[in-house]
RNA sequence: GGCGACAUAGCCAAGUGGUAAGGCAUGGGUCUGCAAAACCCUGAUCACCAGUUCGAAUCUGGUUGUCGCCU
């Protein structure tokens, strides 16, 4: 059975993925699935710099806008939706274009990653989560050793929530996470795809985030917080600890001053920026668009376009 | 011009005779159910010169620079 195609473009906060999507969407005859963490959360409009409804320019787009803040969301939820519309757009005979910068969501569409096999488990969780604060992390990490060494060795004494998520694993499924793991590794595409990652000089991305942030506060980004605030939504919901609702929120809290909290915000995203870069320098095939050497987006495009054709993704 | 203080990594900063804490930034990395999360790794010979000493970032003298006060 012939692969079905897929296009990805990803890249780094604040490179400039979104307007770029839109118009390969739109060349492609494709529709947009965002990979985005935040955007998928209602009433976060400013902060995770979404889209207008006319800059989508009647493109459809899906995980965009289709849970409350206090929903629960996480790669396991994100995969189930995004295979289902991949299915709905080829069944269209359009082209599906994943767009946007969560590596891990990105990674779990495209190697169709088996997450399936353990339901997570509320109460073992939660008493993990009690040890770790009574006993430290290390303490979980050594039970970790017992039931399974090759992970306590790949995962480190501090670092609580993998070493959770490894037990929970054990427990669950009594298998092994790290054999788990190594399997899905093995697994190859049931995609014919082209994984695109613009990118540009680290500098000038820092800068532009940094008058990103700058230009959220002016478009009323404290505003979109208070009202977040206003509707009960507090600081431990994982949306509300997206880059810019946390530190507003702490300022809001009275635990920082303005300034400190657009500073932070500032920091943490560029923070998180290079993170994303690290995450898409080991994904194997990926097709580095360094912005710097085209002169404009439409050599970008066309760049894109021929690279899709090569691969025998377009005609 | 005089008096005083200070001078340690990109920034903040410990250390007052025995061979340079720490924090932040920067860079690199891990990642398979919270991923805009969590975690790990990463650097200097102490303004300069000359002395004292077995040994100086730490003491002495000088040079340069910065800050404060005074005239």
């Amino acid at each position: 059975m012939d692969k079905k195609p897929l296009i990805i473009l990803a890249g780094p906060t604040s490179v400039g993925k979104s307007s770029l999507s839109v118009k390969l969407a739109k060349a492609v005859d494709g529709e947009i699935i965002s990979a985005d963490s935040m955007q998928v959360y209602k009433h976060m409009d400013i902060g995770t710099a979404k889209l207008t409804k006319e800059e989508m320019a009647g493109i459809p787009h899906y995980l965009i806008d289709e849970l409350e803040p206090e929903d629960e969301f996480s790669v396991f939820q994100f995969q189930r939706y995004a295979r289902e519309y991949i299915q709905r757009i080829h069944e269209k005979g359009k082209i599906p274009v994943i767009a946007g910068g969560t590596g891990f969501y990105i990674q779990a569409v495209l190697y169709d990653i088996d997450f399936t096999e353990s339901e997570s488990d509320d109460s073992y969780r939660r008493e993990l989560e009690q040890l770790a604060a009574e006993r430290g992390s290390p303490y979980l990490h050594s039970m970790l050793s017992e039931v399974d060494p090759d992970s306590a060795q790949n995962i480190h004494p501090n670092n609580k929530k993998r070493i959770i998520r490894a037990l929970e694993y054990a427990r669950l499924t009594s298998g092994k996470i790290s054999e788990h793991n190594k399997e899905q590794r093995k697994r190859t595409s049931p995609y014919k795809y082209c994984f695109f990652v613009l990118t540009k000089d680290r500098a000038r991305l820092y800068e532009d985030i940094n008058s990103r942030v700058d230009k959220m506060l002016d478009m009323g980004l404290l505003d979109e917080v208070k009202s977040l605030a206003a509707m009960g939504y507090k600081k431990d919901l994982p949306s509300m600890q997206g880059l810019g609702y946390k530190e507003l929120l702490a300022y809001l809290d009275n635990k920082l001053s303005l300034e400190d909290a657009i500073d932070l915000i500032k920091k943490e995203t560029r923070h998180y920026a290079k993170r994303q870069l690290t995450w898409f320098r080991r994904e194997k095939d990926v097709i580095w668009v360094d912005k710097d050497s085209f002169d404009n987006e439409e050599k970008i495009l066309d760049y894109m376009i021929e690279r899709l054709k090569q691969e025998g993704i377009i005609n």
